[in-house]
Parts: C-alpha cells; sequence; structure tokens
RNA sequence: GGGCCGUUAGCUCAACUGGUAGAGCAAUUGACUCUUAAUCAAUAGGUCCCGGGUUCGACUCCCUGACGGCCCA
C-alpha cells in the first residue's frame, strides 16, 4: 500500500473508471480510480473535481498496458481546493509578465523554472561549503547603513523613527566585512542581498546577491586562484562537470584562467593601438572616431575603463581575470608596488559579463583618506556614485588592518551561467517590476 | 532615457486591403472500467490593455497613456 498526496494535474475521465496524473515536490505518479473500488458516493465527488486540487490517494501499485507505474486507489480524498483554474497543460505558462509576478504559476506549470531554483539554492549552499571548508566564517553585517559605502552606487533611503536617522540600504558589505578583519576574525565571508538604485535589465536588478569574502595575510593574486578552485567546485556539485554550456558556447572552468592586464587587453582584444592606449588625448581621439562618447575631463583611468567596458568586456567569453585597474576607479584597492597608478585589483570577467571583483585590500588610513577626499571632489562635480567619505571606517583602519584581500562575487550571475538563463529575472524569484 | 516589438476567452494563439471576434486546451452537460496532449457529442465563455480621434462602420488606421519583452545609452 502506498498513501501518496499530491496535485492534480491531468484527469482522464472514462464513465465508471479514470486516470489521474498528479504531483508533489519530489516528482509526478499516475493513479487509477475505479468506480467500484473507491465506491459510488467517492466516484461522484472525484468527478466534480477540477485539475489544481489536492488529493490524498492510498493503494497498491500496478502497471499499465504501456508499463507505467500507478497506484490502484483503494481510498480517496480531496484535501484542498483550487479555486482557479491552473494554465493550460500543453503549451504551459509562456507569457513572461505573468511569470514573474505570478512566480508560484510558473513553478506549477514549468519544470525549467523549478530546476534553476533547485540549482540556485545548490549553488548558495556549494559556495558555503567551499568557504567553510577553506575554514572562513559565515557573518552578517548591516543591511541598513548610516553611509553606504563600500562601492560606487546610488543608494536607496530610508528613515528609523526611533533614532530619528536617515539610514541607507546597503550597496556592499565591503566596509564592515573589513572591520571584522580589523578586529581579528581573519576570513569571514557574507552571502546576502545588496541593494543599488538603478535601472533594471537583463544583468541587473535592484537587490541582488553577493557572496563577499576577506581573507588576512592574502593578495589578489591568491584570490584568483582560488576563486578558479571555487568555480570549478560549485560547477560540479551544480551541475556534475566543470564545462558547461551557456547560450550555445561551451565555457571551461577546468583550465588555467586567462589574465590579462587592462591596457594588454585594450590592445590585444580591443584593437586599439599600443602607442595609444598609454596617451589620454590620443585615447579620447581613438574613441571619438569610434563614436565613444567620454568626457574629455575625464581622468585618463576612466577613459581605459570605460572603453574597455564597451571594446573588451563583451569579447570576454572564457572566464577572464583582467588586471591592472587604475587607482581613479579603485578608491578601495592597494596601490601596486611597480606602479602607483596602478591598484592590486582584478575583476572576473565571463560569457562577457563581469562576476566578480576582487583586490588587495587598501589598508593604509592615511591612503584611504586621500581616496576618499579624490571621490568627494568628483561628488561635488556631479558623480552621484562616487564613494562617499567615511571617518569611522578611516578610524577602524588606524587600529591596524592586516594585509588582506577580499573579493566579492554576484550569485545571480553566477547562477545565471549555472542555469543558462539570458535575462537576471529568470534567477530571481520575484524579481522586481512595475506596478501594474 | 531612446529605438523596435507585443498586450484578443482561464492558458496558448488566430482574425487578409477597416465590414457583427475564432480555434485548441481548460470549464459545463452527456457517453465510455488500461488512459498517455484519451476519445466522441453538445453547451457556455470577450472592457479585443485604458482613454481619445478618423470613419457610415475600428481588434484592424492615427494620437496619448499603462504594463511587458528585446536592443541601445
Amino acid at each position: 500500500m502506498f498513501s501518496v498526496a499530491g496535485r492534480m494535474m491531468a484527469v482522464n475521465k472514462m464513465g465508471k473508471s479514470s486516470f489521474i496524473r498528479y504531483k508533489d515536490g519530489t516528482g509526478q505518479i499516475q493513479a487509477y480510480l475505479k468506480k467500484d473500488v473507491i465506491g459510488d458516493d467517492k466516484y461522484t465527488l472525484f468527478k466534480k473535481l477540477d485539475i489544481g486540487d489536492f488529493i490524498g490517494i492510498k493503494g497498491p501499485l500496478f502497471k499499465t498496458r504501456t508499463g507505467e507505474w500507478t497506484i490502484i486507489a483503494k481510498e480517496f480524498q480531496l484535501v484542498a481546493k483550487a479555486h482557479r483554474p491552473l494554465p493550460e497543460k500543453f503549451h504551459g505558462l509562456k507569457d513572461p509578465e505573468k511569470r514573474y509576478r505570478q512566480r508560484y504559476l510558473d513553478l506549477i506549470m514549468n519544470e525549467k523554472t523549478r530546476d534553476v531554483f533547485i540549482k540556485r539554492s545548490k549553488t548558495v549552499s556549494a559556495l558555503r561549503s567551499f568557504f567553510e571548508n577553506h575554514g572562513f566564517i559565515e557573518v552578517e553585517t548591516p543591511m541598513m547603513q548610516p553611509l553606504a559605502g563600500g562601492a560606487e552606487a546610488a543608494p536607496f533611503k530610508t528613515w528609523h523613527n526611533a533614532l530619528s536617522m536617515e539610514l541607507y540600504l546597503r550597496i556592499a558589505p565591503e566596509l564592515y566585512l573589513k572591520r571584522l578583519v580589523v578586529g581579528g576574525f581573519e576570513k569571514v565571508f557574507e552571502i546576502n542581498r545588496n541593494f543599488r538604485n538603478e535601472g533594471v535589465s537583463t544583468k541587473h536588478n535592484p537587490e541582488f546577491t553577493m557572496v563577499e569574502f576577506y581573507q588576512a595575510y592574502a593578495d589578489y593574486e591568491d584570490l584568483m586562484n582560488f576563486t578558479e578552485k571555487m568555480f570549478s567546485f560549485v560547477a560540479k556539485e551544480v551541475t556534475g562537470s566543470e564545462i558547461i554550456e551557456y547560450q550555445g558556447q561551451p565555457i571551461d572552468f577546468s583550465k588555467k584562467w586567462i589574465r590579462l592586464s587592462m591596457v594588454d587587453s585594450l590592445v590585444e582584444i580591443g584593437g586599439v593601438d599600443s602607442k595609444v592606449v598609454s596617451d589620454k588625448g590620443l585615447l579620447l581621439n581613438f574613441a571619438e572616431e569610434k563614436n565613444i562618447e567620454i568626457k574629455k575631463k575625464e581622468q585618463y583611468g576612466k577613459v581605459l575603463t570605460k572603453l574597455f567596458d564597451i571594446l573588451v568586456e563583451p569579447k570576454l567569453i572564457q572566464p577572464t581575470f583582467i588586471t591592472g585597474y587604475p587607482v581613479e576607479v579603485s578608491p578601495l584597492s592597494r596601490k601596486s608596488d611597480s606602479n602607483p597608478e596602478l591598484t592590486d585589483r582584478f575583476e572576473l570577467f565571463i560569457a562577457g559579463k563581469e562576476i566578480a571583483n576582487g583586490f588587495s585590500e587598501l589598508n593604509d588610513p592615511e591612503d584611504q583618506y586621500e581616496r576618499f577626499l579624490q571621490q568627494s571632489v568628483q561628488r561635488d562635480e556631479g558623480n552621484e556614485e562616487a564613494h562617499i567619505m567615511d571617518l569611522d571606517y578611516i578610524e577602524a583602519l588606524e587600529y591596524g588592518m592586516p594585509p588582506t584581500a577580499g573579493q566579492g562575487i554576484g550569485v545571480d550571475r553566477l547562477v545565471m551561467l549555472l542555469t543558462d538563463s539570458d535575462s537576471i529575472r529568470e534567477v530571481i524569484l520575484f524579481p522586481h517590476m512595475r506596478k501594474n
């Protein structure tokens, strides 16, 4: 005897006997109801039920003529009623707007959607165990912050009644996690939401999930090695393979990943002449020829990164670390010993998308103060995304932070890769939409 | 923010150059005790996204708006 409850998904009614297909969270099964077995009253009740209703059935298994295991119902009951009809069984639910707004229907009707979110859960779980296996502890830092720091982005603002103060939803946990490194937690990670007050697109949702982690006595090269291992592990845990397919192209996590400086990538991939790439004026001319709009007053580093975003980023399909980020666009990163114009920082690109950002941390409070001052100048010039001055954080650095490397990885984008999803909305259960 | 596309029955989609809005599935009624997108017969189901305009007449043409999708910034 088996006892299985679930939601009716399809019914074949035939006079005095019927087949029904119903499912629960673990799968689907067929049941066979015979009037002379369950009785007239129960069979009459059954005939009134609709697809979508939850039922409970008890009975032994048998095999149908086509060999399908089927429960033959000895007992039958209605356990919960559906008051609205489900979408059509064959075509399912396709309308993306309805799929996002009523995700529960999407999950009922589309096995693919279920699978994406199961893989998302596995991704987070694999990340967590990877960090734990490498001696990291998981922490939770404020989601509501008096200053929104740790990234260059516009924050959401809110108000605390009892404290009579403005708070910002965090744009990054970075500055709090580094305070913990100052406090002696030498390996920390946090998997949680960040909030950025910007537009929505196939790559952006106003709230998105990041895993951010910091390791004392490590540098950005250690992080790159660590990331290669991490992605191989996670891909294998989630998909069973270190080679995945994304939008028709294979992506291989198992090999040694490409490492290239931003300047070299502009020459080798972006098609910029090696004489042009080191001169701001020549770069601006080059940009103008290519119809790329860049303000003349922008600093050299900004011009470089802007050209990189347009000319190189979309072409980085296999996992690629880009290094040598200009100091102007990296206010929290340690300057390179070999070239103080550059920082010991990388970004990771896969399938033309920015997936991670990591660097050796700037732990010199005086340098950090100067960097914040420079950001303030940009802010005064109208760049609302420039980093805010955070004296409380400077004070923490003044107590001494060991040499540390830290990194953030966009979990949604990683899940997109592992589930072959073309839009971030496909990997977020309830993506933000305009009210309707 | 800009460009292109879309919005018709619960769901998936039709409706030609402007002439009373249709199918499949779902629903309802009936037949049928091994069906597999069950089958057969019948019935019912519409703010054609909202609002305006042109026209004798608008799902269709024009304008404004809402929501969504894709691309660009």
